[in-house]
DNA sequence: CCTGAATATCGATGTATGTCAATATTGATG
DNA sequence: CATCAATATTGACATACATCGATATTCAGG
């Protein structure tokens, strides 16, 4: 599929908001945030991504990440795969390995949206 | 049921912990944390939220909150109470109404958590 | 090519969650 | 105290979601 400019990520739909706390979020706004902290707001999806982001070079091998868990293969690829539809993880994949690493702007635009520190 | 010291509220959880890049988060602290983003990631109650938050004075009557919404009174009611157990709202009865204000504090922790900008 | 390893997808299942209508509770007022 | 208005609680229902086992896909080596 193309990426049109219709079709942002719940990432990209953050970037633009005046944060949470200065005025009334529309409807709009909030039907397009909301998947984003959905998809944050999963203890096994916060501790991939911290450990994605932790890992040395900024980057993980699934097989890295699959060892912290007690879960299934299948489960821990399910969970990747949401975090990188909402924009938080990229993806790599290098030869039969795939790599993650975390979007460090989607967690600058969050944090203005919450913090609400004005420019 | 009595409010143990045991008992944090989700927003007490977040305040203790290292960012989530800098180093990989528990699975128990993670544990701890995602109730909080749960209680965030909703579109009724990230709108909510936001009305509060920018409404005068800072304190929101649930009448005034209502009309924004096109939902009934029991679910506007229900998305209160999520938000306030999680500790973003507080909650004060005067008269026959009640009045909900942000917990600032809650916002300034999450930002803390996701932002990384090291204290 | 065939095999094995790494990852993804599929289908099923139990649990959590958003919503409503009905009802309960609480407080102000006649 | 009877009544009405504001909010909360309950019970029911449909949908979403986390998880698993089984299977598919993709790639590297022999």
């Amino acid at each position: 599929m193309s990426k049109s400019e219709l079709t942002l990520t719940p990432v990209e739909a953050v970037a633009c908001c005046s944060p949470l706390m200065r005025e009334p979020l529309s409807a709009d706004a909030a039907l397009r945030i909301s998947p984003l902290l959905k998809a944050l707001a999963d203890p096994v999806r916060l501790r991939l991504l911290s450990l994605v982001a932790s890992h040395g070079d900024g980057e993980a091998c699934v097989c890295d990440l699959q060892e912290a868990f007690d879960l299934s293969q299948p489960t821990i690829s399910h969970h990747l795969k949401v975090l990188h539809e909402a924009g938080l993880l990229e993806r790599a994949k290098r030869g039969v390995w795939v790599f993650y690493r975390v979007r460090a702007s989607a967690f600058a635009d969050l944090s203005a949206l919450l913090g609400g520190v004005a420019p």
